[in-house]
RNA sequence: GAGGGUGUAGCUCAGUGGUAGAGCUCCGGAUUGUGGCUCCGGCGGUCGUGGGUUCAAACCCCAUCACUCUCCCCA
């Protein structure tokens, strides 16, 4: 018989269990982080219904859409009725739409679940991946403190995953439209095309974005280019202040303008109020975010030391959250981290911590006579909260250390006739290569302080 | 959706017409209570698939599939 090639579908992240450790304890973080600052558990079904996830997008996310259906539906020859979500913001806005009248508002939901994408295979784009997400929902009105709110959780959950510096970049929809129309792009569309390739900036360097707007089918004048270009860069190399400084000593009274700058300034001003370092914001015109619904606030985080992992964690606010599913208003803001690509990247820069098994303890098998003990040992450390493994095959005693050691488990247990004899138990540590005596009555809470030390 | 690249052992890859290779991994051993290092041995491939040319094809030709990169878009 033929076998079939073992392989999973491109695009989708599968790890070995030293590695899946590693995974779950950044999912563990993200969680006590987002609960820490008061968001609530929701998750949501892997498939809605097609009406409800295709509302607003077409285009681009409609092609990457997965549909779902039975077999049996299929060969009736029947449309799809149900589809893969593509992220976790649509859904939620038909849940709080669902469940408005019995939510609490302002509604504060973190959501860890996985997301799936028909994207074409390449490096870091992933078909199946997670997302962390926290936002925040108000009924008619949400305040502006929450957009201050979101960026201070991030802070504090990057600190707490510890990938080194990090810096949330900050900007406004409503100060880019403002500027826009002050430059005479009134046109909402248009105001959208040239936000992308602005957002393009970093990748594709000055001079190309500046050739593209020049081009058609832009066709700016240099002069508006200029301006356009000086005011994207007006915020590098300068402290926050400074940078909100010189945007109002442009002395533009633009409407929209002055709201986003007014928005802008409280928001910076708040996040000091809640203690999060200054170099770790930045006000940055030049991210815009492709995404169209976002109305305000947008943010974008990178890592200092490997800026071509690009975005880690993006979002911002919205006016209007569930506009295709309820007639009330429901605005909102929140963020969103791509775990499963965060953890590939830095897996692949070498930053994740791997090795550490969640098995802590190895009971060995020196004397196969002895095994009563080794079973009562076995069950006494679980007993005490170990996570604890028997070498049940027993086999040579250089083996059984070679399997403790090629699976990641610290400390092993070492029990033969002469500790049987005196009535302790020899503790090796494999990552320090030290071994200590330690009376049996003793045992457990000897071991827990070496796990916990 | 547009344009490039690559398919040989579990992994990374050599091999351009004459019996299929290396390194790493894995398994076993180096005398009886001590892992990582070293040394020795072993397992493992219808050379992506189908057809063609040839006495002879991993290698040349045609087709096809898969994977991959860039653009686009995103987390």
């Amino acid at each position: 018989m033929d076998l079939i090639k073992p392989k999973t579908m491109p695009g989708v992240m599968e790890l070995l269990p030293l590695e899946q450790i590693a995974f779950q304890n950044m999912l563990d973080t993200i969680r006590r982080t987002y609960e820490r600052f008061g968001f609530l558990p929701v998750e949501t079904p892997v498939m809605e219904y097609t009406k409800v996830l295709l509302t607003k997008s077409g285009g681009e996310t409609e092609r990457q859409v997965y549909f779902a259906q039975s077999t049996g539906a299929l060969q009736q020859e029947r449309q799809p009725e149900l589809a893969m979500r593509f992220d976790l913001t649509v859904p939620l806005a038909r849940y709080v739409a669902e469940h408005e009248r019995k939510l609490i508002f302002p509604f504060r939901r973190y959501q860890i679940q996985r997301v799936y994408r028909g994207e074409s295979a390449q490096r870091g784009r992933f078909r199946e991946f997670y997302q962390c997400d926290i936002d925040v929902i108000g009924k008619d009105k949400l305040d502006l403190y929450y957009d201050a709110e979101i960026p201070a959780a991030i802070y504090t959950l990057f600190r707490e995953l510890d990938f080194g510096k990090f810096t949330i970049h900050m900007n406004n929809r409503k100060l880019l439209a403002g500027f826009f129309a002050h430059l005479g792009i009134e046109d909402a569309q248009q105001q959208m095309l040239v936000l992308r390739e602005v957002d393009k900036l970093d990748k594709r360097g000055r001079g190309k974005v500046v050739e593209t707007l020049l081009a058609e089918p832009f066709s700016l004048a240099q002069d508006t280019v200029d301006q356009l270009m000086n005011f994207v860069g007006s915020g590098e190399g300068r402290t926050n202040r400074e940078t909100l400084a010189a945007l109002r000593e442009l002395g533009i009274e633009q409407e929209q303008w002055l709201v986003g700058l007014n928005e802008l300034t409280q928001v910076i001003t708040q996040l000091e109020q809640l203690d999060v370092p200054e170099d770790y914001v930045n006000i940055n015109l030049a991210i815009a975010r492709g995404l169209d619904y976002y109305t305000g606030t947008v943010y974008e985080t990178l890592l200092d030391d490997h800026p071509k992992l690009g975005s880690v964690c993006s979002g911002g606010r919205y006016e209007n959250l569930a506009g295709y599913y309820t007639k009330s208003k429901l605005p909102g803001v929140g963020i969103s981290i791509g775990a499963t690509r965060l953890f590939f990247q830095l897996m692949d820069a070498g930053l994740v911590n791997l090795g550490q098994n969640s098995v802590k303890v190895l009971v060995t098998q020196m004397d196969p006579s002895l095994q009563e003990d080794y079973l009562q040992i076995t069950a006494a450390l679980r007993a005490g909260g170990i996570n604890t493994q028997l070498m049940v095959e027993g086999g040579k005693f250089q083996k059984q250390l070679k399997f403790a050691d090629r699976s990641g488990i610290r400390f092993t247990l070492i029990m033969g006739e002469k500790e049987k004899a005196e009535g302790y138990v020899t503790v090796k540590d494999l990552t320090k290569g030290e071994q200590l005596e330690i009376p049996r009555d003793q045992l457990v809470a000897r071991l827990q302080a070496l796990i916990d030390g």
